[in-house]
DNA sequence: TTGTTATGTAACTTATTGGTTACTCATTAC
DNA sequence: GTAATGAGTAACCAATAAGTTACATAACAA
């Protein structure tokens, strides 16, 4: 049984900050998460890119593990996958709880508050 | 009054992730962490890069927020700041917390069987 | 079977990244 | 004042990223 908390090795988290790098990406992401079964030529309409260029970024997600496709007969159905997003917030949350106790927030906060 | 829970531009995400897509990067960034006030040159003697790739690394964290650094003499002592991971945290709080029940899992497993 | 649709591959261009060495500038120590 | 130390800049190189067009393949529909 491996780790409980999030076992990522280090090149799977290169993929997975490489993949979320980019407005693009976020934004295919999005429209697939919200369009779940989607396929290639659905997100590229809600694009100016070519629909290589989409298809290259979804390959990027898909390598991440942030998308996962499906092949059935000639279309490549879509879905969001949450898990790796979900295992570094459960990292980050092991790895910087003590960070996390909203000082910090609150503290910019209210700055941002008094600024105004 | 801006949005509650994380109010990141898109420009400051891409920052933030492009800095954490890399491993050398995050090892440095765990360095400040674990030693608050440390030097360039404390950094760079974890590594086997040279000084100025070292400072290049410094330069990209620092443009995502995740290092803070301050100049007092000839001396530039740098800090971790968990803000902006913290932002991002929230955020996903937020935004996936339906996904975050581990039904996404399901669904991961439930496709993997299906491709069988 | 023939045309259309959905996807995939190849090759190319331009920009960015990640690293280096060589040199300069500012500060501290002696 | 001079030497050593810490940091910054400039210029360069190789590799990767981000996008394109052109072509190829596979499946569905008529």
């Amino acid at each position: 049984m491996k780790g409980s908390p999030a076992d990522m090795n280090e090149d799977e988290l290169d993929l997975l900050f490489h993949a979320l790098a980019s407005q693009p990406r976020r934004a295919i992401l999005e429209v697939v998460r919200r369009q779940p079964g989607c396929n290639l030529n659905f997100v590229t309409a809600h694009f100016s890119f070519s629909r290589i260029g989409i298809m290259k970024h979804i390959d990027v997600l898909e390598a991440a593990g942030l998308i996962i496709s499906q092949r059935s007969g000639r279309e490549r159905t879509l879905f969001f996958n949450a898990v790796p997003l979900q295992q570094v917030h459960e990292n980050w949350t092991d790895q910087y709880s003590r960070f996390w106790a909203a000082r910090l927030t609150n503290l910019k906060r209210s700055v941002e508050k008094r600024r105004e």
